[in-house]
DNA sequence: CGTCTGACTAGTA
DNA sequence: TTACTAGCCAGAC
C-alpha cells in the first residue's frame, strides 16, 4: 500500500478541477494547491502519478504552452485535441486555453 | 553530507 | 527567437 503525500494529493486535486478544454501550468497547479513557486513539484508529482484514469494530467502544461510530458508528448497531444485543444509544433496556445484570472472566480472559486 | 537531475518559471540579455 | 541565471526542491546515488 502506497502511501501518497499530503502535497501530491493537493496536486491531484487541483489537476482534478481543470475544465475540460482548459489547460492549466506546473505553476498555477502548486499555485492551486497552496504551493506557490512549486512548479516542480507540480512535475515530480505527476511523474509519480497513481493510475488515475480520472486525473487529467495532460491539462497541464509549461506556462508558455509547450508540452513538458518527457513519456508521450504524442498521448498528451492526441488528448488535448480529442477535447477540443489545438496543438501545434508541441505547444497549445495559453491565450485561448490558459485560466483567465477574471474567469477563476467561476471556475474554481477563490483565487489566491 | 554533496552532487546531479528533472513533466518548472520569471527575469535578463 | 535562443541562452543563461537564480530560485525552486524531492529523489537517486
Amino acid at each position: 500500500m502506497t502511501r501518497i503525500k499530503p502535497e501530491y494529493r493537493r496536486i491531484y486535486d487541483a489537476v482534478r478541477a481543470i475544465p475540460r478544454g482548459r489547460v492549466a501550468s506546473y505553476g498555477e497547479i502548486a499555485a492551486r494547491a497552496g504551493l506557490p513557486g512549486r512548479a516542480r513539484l507540480t512535475g515530480r508529482a505527476l511523474s509519480e502519478m497513481p493510475d488515475d484514469p480520472h486525473l487529467p494530467w495532460h491539462r497541464v502544461v509549461r506556462a508558455d504552452g509547450r508540452l513538458a510530458c518527457m513519456r508521450g508528448q504524442r498521448e498528451q497531444a492526441r488528448r488535448l485535441r480529442a477535447e477540443g485543444i489545438d496543438v501545434r509544433d508541441g505547444r497549445v496556445r495559453m491565450d485561448a486555453h490558459g485560466l483567465h484570472h477574471d474567469l477563476d472566480r467561476e471556475i474554481w472559486g477563490s483565487v489566491p
